[in-house]
DNA sequence: TTGAAAGCGGTACCAT
DNA sequence: ATGGTACCGCTTTCAA
């Protein structure tokens, strides 16, 4: 503590090599016992002065040098483009750093700030990741995964509309979505439904397929679609419940719960009935939505968990050859309470 | 591209003396030209040389190489050890991660899975961050602290109750909400009040100290605090609710609005008028707070922006030893709709 | 203008 | 049972 003098604000970071040499021993050595290599043999007296030397300096191996010369990581990256997009989803994200926490990975949140796509692949393959989880808000072409490959990425995985080349790609398609509540809606005999398009830029990435979703599912049976934007506070969706009756809509599908309930009740504030004048239905199944009156009908979003998407990280990165099996990632249903 | 044979799968990875032989250079040369050093002088052919080189092989240079090299890091690391508690929260730590990346920080979210104080802190310093942020979810202890400025964090921050020697602290007390929250329910005539304790394991961080805030506000006027157990279902709160009248409450703290939200329908269903026979107050002021009837009181919350402290971190990193403002971190105010 | 070489902090092979 | 040493990929003097 008070050997040397003037060590309390520069002294440098103990390495090795220090703990080598107060324990009288090479650095060899000091690997050999703070890893307990079991190919070599060290007897008790020098592990315990190796030991008590790393303890009295506070020694902390660097784990940069270490996968430097490893010539490999535990490091999965995870892009992030968006604030957020939607709680659901963010449950999701948190369970998936969890589960990768769990099994053993660092996990290094890449926010690609006005990167794109091969660029983006650029920046993230410095950091030699073993695998990178792509959850779609970042455009993959089969370039940036190749690059990423090559920079040593065992998985390379992305979840998202559609399948990226070389990638083991989870198809997750939000226009199933849209095509829920739409389908749900038609099928109760509503022919003009507005769906509501967040002006929150970050949920752009999933308003836009839901509302091609819902367009299509509208397009085969005749109905009409009307994009409705709507930001998320009660001026914005009182304005929109004021010259609601003109839009001349028996439905509308609100992008989530959270909007839902916000449309639904400047609705009922305006005097229009739910569902009898305009049914209404969300998406997510929050359970605050059950708490309105009408309850909130929704689409509910099985999403595959955290925990399983972690595993399937932990298989690619251990056997990089192994075809990607098919997940049924996303499974939708539309859930009818009394909103519609 | 077709040269060697038998390079497609196992090709290694390119490093910059690969771009150095292809290009006829020395790797000094490589270094000089990809990284724009302006204390030497490169002829242009030579940079074009290089430049192609490097394009052609797919060079990326490896950021931890480069790291250890330079002795330092660009890494902030945010330990998590929680799943989720609150939305508000997580807005902000997703803007904190944001403001970070816009500053040229690498965010690194170390979930510290069943690691203790001092464990973690050695953990951490492993990466060598260049700054840690603590949010409070992992007990720091002055020698944690210390162990990773020794080992290069010019910056360790927390958030939390209550001030951690040697790092800057930002003292955040959930203790003032609940006060905040007891304070106005006593201030509107209340004298026995629940406070709801979600059963959620992850949340007891906040919850807890939540509870001394409101108890420490009663005992000072003589009101009573009944901590009540709630998981965030409807059927636990049908079944708090369905005994209510035996509590003789006359007001609840909810924990957070979401909570709130939850309790007070079911009070509602169980025939208990709100505020007149039992006032509910929640906590984050959420939009759809806003959306019941009544229109939930609730305890704003106004948390320093993930900006700020980023900028905060960002001017310690680069001036450790200045001294650490005091922010006006979190300030609580009641506000009072129609539930209380 | 360019190159040779020394290291950054570890690990692991090969001697001793 | 240990020590010497080469090397992981990159940057940066110092010389030429």
């Amino acid at each position: 503590m008070s050997q040397t003098p003037k060590q309390s604000a520069e002294r440098p970071v103990p390495t090795s090599a220090d703990v080598a040499r107060l324990a009288g021993v090479s650095r060899a050595t000091v690997s050999y016992v703070l890893n307990n290599t079991s190919a070599v043999r060290i007897s008790e007296p020098t592990r315990r002065r190796v030991r008590e030397a790393a303890e009295e300096l506070g020694y902390v191996p660097h784990a940069a040098a270490r996968s430097l010369r490893a010539g490999h990581t535990r490091m999965v990256l995870l892009p992030t483009a968006h604030v957020s997009v939607s709680p659901l989803y963010n449950r999701f994200f948190n369970e998936l750093q969890w589960a990768l926490r769990r099994l053993d990975y660092t996990v290094v949140q890449y926010g690609s700030l006005g990167l794109e796509g091969d660029e983006a692949a650029r920046a993230w393959a410095e950091l030699r990741p073993v695998a990178v989880v792509s959850l779609g808000e970042v455009a993959l072409t089969s370039q940036g995964v190749d690059l990423l490959k090559r920079s040593g990425a065992k998985a390379v995985i992305t979840l998202g509309p559609e399948r990226v080349e070389g990638a083991h790609s989870l198809v997750m398609d939000q226009r199933e979505i849209g095509g829920c509540a739409a389908t749900h809606l038609i099928g109760r005999g509503c022919r003009n439904i507005g769906v509501v398009m967040p002006e929150e830029p970050g949920r752009k990435l999933f308003s836009q397929p839901r509302l091609v979703g819902a367009t299509e599912a509208a397009t085969r049976t005749g109905a009409r679609i009307e994009p409705l934007s709507l930001a998320y506070d009660e001026a914005s969706a009182g304005a929109l419940a004021a010259r609601w009756r003109q839009l001349g809509l028996d439905a509308v599908y609100a992008y989530n719960d959270e909007y839902a309930m916000l449309l639904m009740r400047a609705l009922q504030d305006a005097g229009i009935e739910v569902p009898r004048e305009t049914a209404v239905v969300g998406a997510d199944d929050l359970l605050l939505g059950r708490l309105l009156r009408p309850r909130l009908s929704t689409v509910q979003i099985d999403l595959v968990t955290g925990q399983r998407l972690a595993e399937l990280v932990d298989r690619v990165v251990r056997d990089p050859g192994a075809e990607p099996e098919r997940h049924d990632l996303m499974v939708t249903r539309a859930v009818h309470r009394e909103s519609s």
